[in-house]
DNA sequence: TAACCTTATAGTTTATTTTACCACAAGTAT
DNA sequence: ATACTTGTGGTAAAATAAACTATAAGGTTA
């Protein structure tokens, strides 16, 4: 085993890190430092400890990205095709995250050469079978997206109707209609009127709403499904 | 390594099969021959070995239950909490199945003393986490036949829409209009009419339908999105 | 300061879909 | 022949969604 002796050699664990900034959706890539995929950007990722259950282990991941904390993350898929891996056999499993851009403070890690957002209608080419894990992560965002009240961790905690519009269109790849948008999500009460406005805009303040996840499991508890 | 050398010692499938007869959605259970966990009820699993993708080690497991081929499977979600098997650390890959339970020929494996098919709100007491998996795999399912025409791998190749009606009924634990649900099913363009009807039944015999895969990937082309 | 941007926000109107029923058809059983 | 069961087509009302219009509320600029 040629990296430590108490992980488990045939398992990995790889993050799709999403982030949104100005009408755009972004994905997290980190450059490799070291070994015989040097200089190649891929998804973060890293072998599963004896010690540490897969949820831990992703988080562990995302930790050694960023400073921040309390990041909504969830697993995806599993990857274990024969050929995925060069060396040796390996499979993989797949997490994504969502955050918000804004207060992830980058920093590389010891086996990194670099960590970079790209677009994710612009990504480089990667290793392994990343390319494909990742095309796979973004379409079942797509669907994710309008099934689940999740797009908010891609916000700032309070946040403009347009911006939750602009990042739904990011997401979806298409326009909305804003007015039908803006009567769709207020009708549902899921969203809080923070009384606040916009700062600093050369144009009419709009209001700031956050999302409660108190409120949204009472909704579920009568029936409430969220559908956009 | 205690039952073959080829084998990923840290990683297992297992599979919950889903069928459906006669308004009644089931699980099949195999019942432990040795080991530990001897007499217990418990999912269908298996070891991965080196030279097998996960999906044929799914597939193989389920063809040592059954001898029919060409079976609905897909990937569901992997369980790595550090305490879900006791011996040691293994983290298992969960796929599920959908089946025609009339085409399903049972017998056990090797190490199986018996297979059976219980109901789903009838479940036994299962070792590791295996009920935690087989719940979240039904609430899984229960979304999954809301969005994907994948019903119908549970019903005869022909079935009638009264079928359809009531498999839907059993997935979704509850009662569905007949008259809208026919008119929302015909309406998809996604059922064939066979141009046959039902045999031996005691009242008016109902047109037979079956699903078309090519159909289905025609619409798809077309943006078309399945919805229930 | 008035005209003019830009975006926010509140309707309105029309089309479409869903829901809750109803009525009759087509068979079998008595 | 009549009753009974399930199949099948339809309608009317209600709810939703889509397309579009109008006006408000700022800041910017001539």
């Amino acid at each position: 085993m040629q990296y430590s002796d108490n992980i488990i050699d045939a398992l990995s664990i790889d993050c799709v890190i999403f982030g949104f900034k100005d009408t755009q959706l972004y994905v997290l890539l980190v450059k490799h430092g070291i070994g015989p995929t040097l200089g190649q950007w891929a998804l973060p990722g890293s072998w599963i400890r004896y010690n540490e259950s897969i949820d831990a282990a992703a988080n562990r991941i995302l930790s050694s990205q960023t400073s921040v904390g309390d990041i909504y993350l969830e697993q995806f898929k599993t990857f274990g095709d024969l050929d995925r891996f060069p060396a040796r056999r390996v499979i993989t499993i797949a997490y994504y995250a969502l955050v918000n851009i804004e207060k992830f403070e980058l920093h590389a890690g010891p086996t990194e050469a670099d960590v970079q957002w790209f677009k994710v209608w612009d990504v480089p080419t990667m290793p392994f079978d990343h390319k494909t894990i990742f095309e796979s992560c973004l379409s079942f965002l797509k669907h994710k997206v309008q099934h689940e009240p999740i797009g908010f961790n891609l916000l700032p905690p309070k946040f403009t109707l347009l911006q939750l519009l602009e990042l739904y269109e990011a997401i979806l790849n298409q326009k909305l209609d804003k007015s039908n948008f803006r009567k769709k999500f207020l009708k549902m009460n899921l969203l809080v009127d923070t009384k606040e406005r916009q700062q600093d805009v050369s144009h009419r303040a709009a209001t700031l709403y956050r999302f409660d996840e108190n409120i949204y499991n009472k909704l579920l508890d009568k029936g409430f499904v969220f559908e956009i």
